[in-house]
Parts: C-alpha cells; structure tokens; sequence
DNA sequence: TCAAAACATGAGCCTGGCTCACATTGTAGC
DNA sequence: GCTACAATGTGAGCCAGGCTCATGTTTTGA
C-alpha cells in the first residue's frame, strides 16, 4: 500500500495523487485506506519515516571500528559517496522529503533531528576533546548543508554532479579538520 | 495587494489561506484578484521574485571595491552575516521559500540561479585563476549549502543560532581558502 | 441459531481553487 | 444627450479532491 503510494509520488508529485488514485492503485476502498491512514498527510510521513530510517542505518555503518580507523580524508569522502549513492538508488526520497518540508515541516524535522543525533553520537569517537556543544552544532551544520547538497546536486547533469559531490566531500573535509585532525586543539 | 497576502502567508502559512480570504483581506472580489494572478501559485511566485531581487540586490554590495579589498575572512563573515540579517528582517522569504520548493519548484530554482550567478560573476574578481567550470560549482555549493544553513539557523532558539552562523561563516571561510587565499595555485 | 461486535464499503458531503455569464462603467459617433 | 459598443468588474456557482459515515457484510461467542 505504501509501495503503491511511494510509486505514485515518484511519478506525479504528492500534490498530483488523490488519494482515490492510490486506493484505486492498491485496490482497496478509500474507507480502508483511511482506517491505516488518518489522513493524505500521514502516508507521506510513513513514507518519510521508512527513508529516514533507511539513510540512518546508513549512517550507523560509519560508526564501525573499520570505518572510525580511516584517515579522515577516505572517512568524509565514502560517508558523502554513501549519501550521494542513497540519493541515486532511493528515487523516493527526494520525491517524499520536497514535500514533507512544506506539508509537515515537523516530520521534516524530525527526521533530520534523527540524523544529526546519530552523527553527534559518532563525533566524539573520533575527537573524545569535543563539547556537546560543539558536536551538536557541528552535525547539525553537517547535515543540513550536506543533504541539501547532495539532494540539490542530483537533479544535475551526471558530469555536474560528479564535481558537486567531489565539492561537496572538499567542503565536508575542510569543515571537520580543524576540528578532528590530531594538530587541532 | 501582494502585501495582504505576503502578511497573509506568513501568519498561517500558504496552504491555509484561501484565495477567497486573500481576496476579501485585500478588499477586491476574487474575480478581480484572478485578473492579476491567473492562479493562486502565481501569487506565491509574484512574491518570490521580489525576494530573490531583494537578496539578489543585497549580494551586488559584496562586488563592489570596497568590499572585494576585504580580507577573505572579513569577507565571508560579512557576506554570511548579511544573508544572517536578511532572513531575520524579513521573514516572508522563509514562509514563501518553504512552498515555492514543491508547488513551483522551477521558481524556486529560477531563484537560485539568479543568486548562483550573480556570485559567479563575483568570484574571478577574487581569484582570477579560476575556471568558469570552477566558479559555478563553487556559487552552486556556497547558496545552497548557505542559503539551507542560515534558513535552518533561523529557526532556532537566538543562542544556538548565533553559534550556527559563527560555524557557517567558518564553513564557508574553509571551503574557500584553498581557491581564493593568495597561497591557493 | 442468533445477537452483537468488528470490520469493509463507496456514495456523497464540504471546502477551496477557479470560471464565466452578467452587471457596470467608460468611450465614441451622432 | 443618446445609443452602440468595448472594456472592465463581480460573485454565484462549477468542479475536483480530501475525507466521512450510514449501510452492508463478516466474525465472534453464547
């Protein structure tokens, strides 16, 4: 039923899908598509909620011992190319997030806010000297700027893109060193 | 007109306000506000475009002399305060920039690439070893990174905020350095 | 076997964007 | 001043889409 809706976005945009359609599309009666969904709302943020989940797990894997141990340099590059890939596999996403922003600026925010404590729980792994301060404004620079980036970077030309995301790992890196490389303070 | 509902907007947001409240707020029938707007998204588009030349004027002043003399880290700092100010001042842009992203997205972008290129014209006055292919991945990823930053900083609580813009300005200072700093090849 | 509860259904309500037939005002030729 | 015609203003109502709820239909349990 979610898959049904998620294909339908993807193709149409949210706004262009009635919620007829997709009961129509799911082969179900609208009455039962409002007994699992409140209302149009709550499919986007199931939706929003399977994705954010997905890219979370993703991110969880960058707070492995063998990841933790790369030089920072490798470790930033793989963490961006990981998010760049999610983008291109996960077609849904950016389908599902344009919209939530708008339409539930709460769940957009949450599922960020999700992100940004899985990342200020990596950060102290790989500098223990930094605040809670510091880690949390930190992530939170990290993935706005960087989902942004890498969301807006693939609607681009293929060849464009590729610059964007190698910008984007050169903005990424530049930022975390004085805070993560060994000489800061 | 516009101004009713820009005011409109920004108290309830675009979904809430019906053409016909917009209408009756601006004391004129809706007949007659469909004679300016041929739909309600073009309203919304109407008031983007005079944002974007708002901000778009605002990014001229980091081109003139004065400002180009600056050392680059002066200079960062003043441009991301600037923008800092200007989401602050006027808090339509971020009610009206919120929608415009999912139900005009072309607007959106159009706006983007206004400020895009306006920033890339300003680049090879800093540096003017740099390619053309390099000045627009650099403008593409300083708005959208900085543009999605200090928006997001601004809805956060003023202490916070201050501490995201400071990292912002760092962020930007970071990535530039290497392209602009006399050092840079 | 039969209440009564639980669930499924889709016709239709309601709201909000937008239209268009009609009213009003402005213009020009006599 | 009067009439014909154009330009403009107006708001009742059309239509689509989100959502409801009265009415079946099935399941449960005594």
């Amino acid at each position: 039923m979610l898959d049904v809706a998620e294909a339908a976005f993807v193709e149409r945009g949210y706004a262009a899908v009635t919620t007829k359609e997709i009961a129509a599309a799911a082969e179900v009666p609208i009455g039962t598509l409002y007994q699992f969904f409140p209302d149009k709302g709550a499919i986007l943020q199931a939706l929003a909620e399977r994705y954010t989940d997905l890219l979370d797990q993703q991110l969880q894997h960058f707070a492995t011992e063998a990841m933790l141990s790369l030089p920072l340099k490798s470790y930033v590059e793989q963490f961006i190319e990981s998010i760049d890939r999610f983008f291109q596999d996960t077609p849904g996403y950016q389908a599902v997030f344009a919209e939530i922003t708008t339409v539930m600026p709460e769940t957009d925010e949450a599922g960020d806010q999700q992100l940004i404590q899985t990342f200020t729980r990596i950060l102290p792994k790989l500098n223990d000297h930094l605040s809670a301060e510091d880690c949390e404004a930190i992530s939170f620079v990290m993935v706005k700027a960087i989902g942004n980036l890498v969301w807006r970077a693939s609607g681009q030309e293929p060849k464009f893109r590729q610059r964007l995301v190698k910008e984007t790992q050169q903005l990424a890196f530049n930022y975390l060193s004085p805070y993560l490389l060994a000489a800061a303070g």
